[in-house]
DNA sequence: TATAATAAAGGAAACGTTTGCAACAAGTGA
DNA sequence: TCACTTGTTGCAAACGTTTCCTTTATTATA
């Protein structure tokens, strides 16, 4: 491997020229800033990343933790991460490997964006007591080096519950995501609080684990106990789109007996026939609310934020009137 | 930022003597091992990757460069190649920043599986004559560091146009890919060749680029000229979508009018109405063997393996007998 | 008992950069 | 002419590890 040693002897300059040179310092003079450079050049001299960040105690890089790729959903949001730090000279990789959480301690990433709901917030506080900045997406938490931006849950779950209810169901049933997750948390809370300004419905719980799996046997378990038209809210599409699965084997028809709205509005939803109901927020704006916040507290501008970020209802023929 | 250095004054030993203890050398004795263990613990010490790689010259992290996250297509890759991988000790990481790039040649990592099309081939041959391993799985490349593993797609180009002449369709249409995609020319190609073998179908070709806006564009154009039921081969799956959402809009029905077929069985496709025929093929076991493949490079168990995955028919509803 | 063999620990160089400081030359002003 | 800037370059330490080689202490062998 070629080094700024091995330039500097072809150069006949000392190594410290050579790296100023490389790094463009006014320090330097302009002929042999040229010389040096053509010789790099010519060497084929690439930098050593170890090396570099070893000295300069940065990586310039961006990690964030994701639980799994599943969705289509994060397609979009890793776009809207990728604009915002590369216009700031950061590049993003993706984490989730087993190992992948002693990046950011081993100080491989400068600093890392939290989405996965399996990383334990007390380790995520040690690394922020340890003075490496993180945001949070699936968590709420209050500390100097952690920026946070949360989905408004809240609104979104009330604006479900309301849409149902708007559309004179009297029946609604809920699946219910992890425990783990802070998003089922949050959704199934203003679930439970907003069915009670609704007397007359009546209110049933599922358990569900935001895969799809238990979104068939929530369908399953709904189809048992049918009596009437019944409005569903699946804490997100996920589970809706294995409903879907369960009741087109069956004789009950979704938008007729079965009516279900979904969160997220991941991109298989608007494919789905009917098209399913459910709430949208923009992922690209979410990504890149989180690189903007985790670059403010990497650069020191600002003291931690707390951002949310606005949801909307998205109809669809999955529900309709009772 | 507490390092072996401190550890070894804590612990009244040599920093050597650290370093073994921490990696478990046996050159170092069970009870200053444990005691220099302790310590390490108590102090809470973590290593310094870019220390440590800056020496050993090594990173135990594999990058995977991907064009866009899109589809939910990359789910099952990732996770079949971060089983291979961990299983090994390596992490992987995505790389699909403007400058990530440079991850290989700066040796941040070890080791790059290329799923990328805009990589330029020439980029990638200059990496693997500086003894960069490799494997592709979007092109064909000859090097004694580069392995390969690409898809069957003459077999799965031909087994759609077989489909589609079996279900009786005399007028064949094939929306075609970008230039750019090595997947896409062999596709055409085994296309081309396979309607040859049937004189009697009449065959049209239609410009596409992989995305689903192109699908749209081009069932447009399948409509302005219908006259008879035609059987569409879409190079890949989500153009197909992009024409459903066109026809959804039509007169047209999928599987009486217009019959498609897809490649690459995404998530959607089994979702949507009618059931997509696709062409198949295990994500995760491309990813896998590509871990593998670059794996046996890295540890010059083996020179430069090519393998192939193979692929089969997946039938649906929206090809029916003419 | 003297010597060789073995075990445990330490010294120091090396990996490839960055950067504060020193050195030196040439030009400036008094 | 002398001291003083200013501009250009070099020296050397530092970042935190790993690892080859040496030293020292211990035990086994003749």
């Amino acid at each position: 491997m070629v080094s700024i040693k091995d330039i500097a002897k072809q150069a006949g300059v000392s190594i410290s020229t050579v790296s100023y040179a490389l790094n463009g310092s006014p320090k330097v003079t302009k002929e042999t800033s040229a010389r040096i450079l053509a010789i790099a050049k010519e060497l084929n001299y690439i930098p050593s990343a170890a090396a570099r960040s070893l000295k300069k105690r940065e990586t310039k890089i961006i990690g964030i933790y994701l639980t799994n790729y599943s969705g289509a959903f994060y397609g979009q949001l890793l776009q809207g991460m990728m604009e915002t730090l590369s216009e700031n000279g950061y590049e993003l990789i993706v984490c989730s490997g087993k190992e992948s959480h002693r990046f950011l301690p081993e100080r491989m990433i400068d600093g890392a964006i939290i989405l996965d709901a399996t990383y334990e917030t007390k380790e995520l506080l040690s690394h922020a007591e340890r003075g490496h900045k993180l945001v949070v997406m699936d968590r709420r938490m209050d500390h100097p080096n952690i920026s946070q931006v949360l989905l408004d849950n809240k609104a979104g779950a009330t604006l479900a519950i309301d849409y149902l209810a708007e559309k004179g169901h009297r029946k609604i049933c809920v699946v219910k995501g992890p425990d783990i997750s802070f998003d089922a948390r949050q959704r199934l809370e203003a679930v439970q609080k907003a069915v009670q300004r609704y007397s007359h419905i009546e209110y049933i719980e599922i358990d569900g684990d935001f895969h799809k799996q238990s979104g068939e046997e929530a369908g399953k378990k709904i189809h048992q106990d049918f009596t009437e038209p019944v409005g569903v809210f699946c804490l997100n599409d996920e589970m809706a789109i294995g409903m879907y699965n369960y009741f087109s084997r069956t004789n009950l028809r979704i938008g007729e007996d079965v009516h279900i709205i979904g969160f997220d509005n991941i991109e298989v939803s608007q494919y789905i026939q009917p098209r399913l109901a459910t709430i949208n927020y923009s992922k690209h704006k979410w990504g890149a609310l989180a690189s903007e916040l985790l670059l403010n507290l990497i650069q020191k501008k600002h003291s931690p934020e707390h951002e949310r970020i606005n949801v909307s209802l998205i109809e669809g023929d999955s529900v309709r009137n009772r």
